[in-house]
DNA sequence: CCGACACCTGAGCATCCGCTCACCACTGAG
DNA sequence: CTCAGTGGTGAGCGGATGCTCAGGTGTCGG
């Protein structure tokens, strides 16, 4: 198997490999046995695994692709990547996702971190698979308003309230619709104590939690009935390829502010950014550009994604290099 | 493929392993980006190996069995024991036998150090497969007489002097036959300068080279003419198997004494015994009983056969002890 | 034949790792 | 409910490992 090396000095490799893998001795051991340097024998083992003389294989579970989420990490600078196995349904893909965040998530919460909540059915699967982490106290506050119209599990109220009964915590709702007609009415919404008070726990959390919605006419933001068909029309025709807590960013990363930025009810990408950890959740077919923009924007820290997704996203990036920046 | 696992715990297992092994992270690095502590790290690693999760596997050149030289090694308390591929004809095989003996040899050399060389046609091989070690200024002193009857390259002085050639160093032969016809006329022959110096030397030696002789009609003693068919009969009658320089053992690694020892020329066991170092090499199919008889003597710190006999050997010591001993 | 270059080698050192050992939470019996 | 037993956890330490660097050796071109 292993090329470019004489029967010889492959045998060697193969002798010494077998003492320090199977027999587990020390490398000044073997030296001594074969009558080498101790530094000699660390090289030769290098050159047994650069070789594939020495061939370390980890039994990946079915569908998890590591090298996949390092790319991933690594291009778009991540802290970490977690890509859930593809599945047949949408509804299949979802729990996966949610799985695997929620997994991801409880690994990550210590004892007493403050977590801002986003909407979105990303999340609610999530919130659905989270089960009681090792960490206790934790606070999950709402970082947008909800909305009567959709399924009330989507709800960033909904998911904090599941997140903080799951694990010991307790949860701030946020009293407030997550669309208002006019940035007045946002504005004045925003003063009353009992939602200007969340808000401000939730900017200053350490850890956000986040979906990444579309552009598409079936997008959480339409559902909820926060934008019109026409008014998300305008948006992708203002470049808009999708959102974070109802803010909309283009291919490049960049957040479109008009016109209807001031009537969003959450926290804006900037107090986002200031979070020290903003982890976003997102499947779904119709997503890879909307994943592609918001990691542009740079305020992701991890991303929890289906494959297809995450396989689909670096191919953007790939073709947008090659057609020049 | 690793059983008793529950999913979870083996994507982190799968996780961290390939953190360890694929982007070769240290554990700290890898206990930050877990929320783990140190150690855990370390049990978790362990525990990916014993559950089979990472799987290393060393690509062995073919025919080399590693388990069966540790087997043997144990069996015997053998320094080394190095198992050369099973070849099919004779020829081939001590070709195989003399390339593993020459290379463990070449490696086993250091400068100056002076080898008591014995004789035989496995030796011979060890001397034409012999290429230049990285030691210099060794000294190969016979160990034993030798005999006109045979192919020359298979008497004691051949062995030295080529293997003194191709490694810069210088031999010592011993003028004398390996076999006399009574105690008295060896030891007149022993009290000559010339012999008795070489003998010294050689008694002297930091590493003895022997082959491992056995009792059928057409081992090398009978061949070489320094015993009868009728000669080796009544050894083995007394029950001798094999033997090292002319000096027969029994089955369970005592020597036979009577009647034809004091007529040897060369190196007793005791002498070898004094030796910090034999190096036996043996190969074919009559030898299994004569290796078990010489390993059991206790005077071989290394061995070098060929699988056939290795196994053959282990099976015998396994027989052996069920039937008690 | 000689000099320059590259490669390999082993010493020394900072870091990393595995082991031991208290300590703690959980469990099951009294 | 209490308490001994058990399994797991993280601190601390000594040995093991990987890295850097100076020195030496082989090789190739001049």
């Amino acid at each position: 198997m292993p090329v470019g090396l004489n029967p010889d000095e492959h045998e060697l490799l193969a002798r010494i490999a077998y003492r320090s893998y199977v027999d587990a001795r020390t490398q000044e051991q073997i030296a001594e046995e074969f009558a080498l340097s101790r530094p000699k024998v660390g090289r030769l083992l290098e050159r047994a695994r650069a070789t594939g003389v020495v061939d370390i294989h980890i039994d990946t579970p079915r569908g998890l692709d590591l090298d996949l989420e390092d790319r991933l990490a690594e291009a778009f600078g991540l802290r970490h990547a977690i890509v859930a196995p593809a599945a047949e349904g949408a509804a299949e893909q979802r729990t996966l996702v949610g799985r695997s965040a929620a997994r991801y998530l409880e690994r990550r919460l210590t004892d007493g971190v403050r977590v801002a909540v986003g909407h979105g059915r990303d999340l609610a699967a999530l919130a659905g698979a989270f089960r009681g982490p090792a960490a206790t106290g934790c606070v999950f506050v709402s970082a947008m308003g909800g909305s009567p119209l959709v399924d009330a599990p989507t709800n960033p109220n909904e998911i904090a309230r599941a997140l903080a009964d799951a694990s010991d915590g307790t949860a701030h709702s946020l009293y407030a619709p997550a669309y208002v007609a006019d940035g007045q009415v946002r504005d004045q919404l925003r003063q009353q104590d009992a939602v200007g008070r969340v808000f401000d726990l939730a900017a200053e959390a350490a850890l956000a939690l986040v979906g990444i919605g579309g552009t598409d006419d079936g997008c959480t933001m339409v559902r909820s009935g926060c934008l019109s068909a026409a008014e998300i029309a305008r948006l992708r025709a203002r470049g808009a390829v999708g959102d974070v807590l109802g803010t909309y960013v283009d291919a490049s990363g960049r957040a479109i502010t008009a016109p209807h930025l001031e009537r969003v009810m959450a926290l804006s990408l900037e107090e986002l950014r200031r979070i020290p950890a903003v982890v976003a959740v997102a499947c779904g077919p119709e997503k890879p550009l909307a994943i592609l923009g918001v990691l542009r924007a740079g305020i992701v820290d991890a991303l929890v994604v289906d494959e297809p997704n995450a396989r689909a996203v670096l191919e953007l990036v790939v073709t947008d290099r090659a057609e020049g920046s």
